[in-house]
DNA sequence: TCTGGGGTCCTAGGACCC
DNA sequence: TCTGGGGTCCTAGGACCC
């Protein structure tokens, strides 16, 4: 049996631990720059504001209906999951972190009886611990765990836990459970379906394997089976390293302006590099872009990237930097009004494999002492204390965050007070 | 004024090998 | 009429997830 334990409004529940005055009332949470809804708490959703809403244009209507607007503050919800993720260690045996607010747990050996309770156990301690309200589903595979989360999550709101291990009641669900919610089926799987009559997951368990392995691939072919029970994705206890790392961001304003091009890239690649370092990894291939801004089609548009391929994989700072703003100057055209840049880095090998080159020049083993004494201090003082010069002290391009909270969690300067007296 | 930022997996087709 | 049979690796594009 799997547990599918999530945070309800992961986001808007972290900022309402910290304000409990916002309980029972409308909270959302903003992308980068303040851009996009991106989390709503039930009071939010149920006045209809809709995931992906651009925040400018329902800034009248969150005025006038009071709604609590953050913008989103990923130290704090780093923090938070981290603590959740720590209590279901302490729980379970075996389990899956399979989101910034999700896990799987292996529940294997547990009776019906022990199964619900167990879930319960769940729920109340990282409520009692964190303030995070979580809904846990128990099936028998991580698919039907995600539909039983679902009802848990939307019909069992008070209990927040859904067992769903009898077949009636698996039929009695998938019956009434649309076809486009379930994990696995997006937007153009869905209306393929329901153009061939398949609205529901029991009419998807019910369809002939074949048909569903021709136009919907194996991954379609594994989501019927674990409709039907049959445990096909297994899991992942141990978290793979990452096969691709990308670090990109919208600018607050328009840049025109190659110099600060140069500082917001040189900022992606440490961190990538950092992330590199973090698994142990290092990247053969390092991709630069820049990109105007493509919901402004009357100012001239210009999307370029550039593709290095480097000698000898790397996690070095320096070394990224370097070939990023050689990348970054050999794309770079004058004359336009850039949004967006980013740094990926792919190949990835283990730091422990790297294959060397016979005509490597650098000096690998100074350059790792530095990254290395880099690394030790800015862990203690705080991030890009010490940094190359390159990344700017001005970084006029940086994110719009006008209704930041504080890191309570994090940072000493934003614990808070509270007044006992 | 204003529209996010990360990832994964699968398949087909083209190149190559013997 | 009739042109083999078996592989691998890489990439782009398309689907999906949070």
């Amino acid at each position: 049996m799997f547990a599918l334990v999530d945070c309800n409004n992961f986001y808007a529940s972290c900022e309402r631990v910290f304000h409990p005055r916002l309980n029972h009332k409308p909270i959302i949470v903003l992308s980068n720059n303040d851009g996009c809804v991106i989390a709503r708490s039930n009071e939010a959703k149920a006045l209809g504001i809709k995931m992906g809403e651009p925040a400018f244009k329902i800034k009248q209507f969150l005025k006038d209906n009071n709604v609590a607007v953050f913008s989103s503050n990923y130290a704090l919800y780093g923090d938070m999951s981290r603590r959740v993720m720590n209590i279901l260690w302490k729980l379970s045996q075996e389990m899956e972190i399979y989101s910034i607010d999700e896990a799987f747990l292996d529940l294997s050996g547990f009776n019906d009886r022990q199964l619900f309770e167990f879930g319960q156990t769940i729920r109340n301690t990282i409520k009692q611990h964190t303030g995070i309200p979580v809904s846990v589903g128990v099936a028998s595979t991580k698919t039907l765990s995600k539909v039983a989360n679902h009802i848990a999550k939307k019909h069992k709101r008070d209990i927040g836990v859904f067992l769903m291990n009898e077949n009636k009641t698996i039929e009695r669900v998938l019956k009434h459970f649309p076809v486009e919610d379930i994990w696995g089926i997006g937007r153009q799987y869905a209306n393929f379906l329901k153009s061939h009559n398949i609205h529901t997951a029991l009419e998807l368990k019910n369809t002939s394997e074949n048909w569903v392995r021709k136009h919907l691939t194996v991954m379609g072919t594994r989501i019927i089976k674990e409709l039907d029970g049959t445990s096909c994705i297994p899991m992942e206890s141990v978290t793979p390293s990452k096969k691709a790392i990308c670090t990109s961001r919208s600018f607050g304003v328009m840049v025109e302006d190659i110099a600060q091009l140069r500082e917001s890239i040189s900022m992606y690649a440490t961190r990538c590099a950092e992330k590199l370092r973090k698994q142990k990894s290092c990247a053969g291939i390092i991709n630069v872009f820049i990109q105007t801004n493509r919901f402004k089609p009357e100012l001239p548009q210009y999307n370029n990237g550039k593709i290095i391929k480097l000698q000898v994989p790397s996690d070095s700072t320096s070394e990224l930097i370097y070939h990023s703003v050689r990348g970054l100057e050999a794309i770079y055209k004058p004359g336009y009004n850039y949004k967006k840049a980013g740094v990926i880095v792919t190949n990835i090998v283990p730091s422990s494999q790297v294959q060397q080159s016979l005509f490597d020049k650098m000096d690998r083993a100074t350059d790792q002492q530095i990254t290395k004494t880099i690394d030790v201090i800015n862990s203690r003082m705080g991030r890009d204390v010490i940094r190359y010069a390159v990344q700017g002290f001005n970084r006029k391009w940086k994110l719009r965050q006008e209704q930041l909270s504080p890191c309570y969690t994090t940072r000493w300067n934003d614990l808070l007070t509270i007044n006992t007296g």
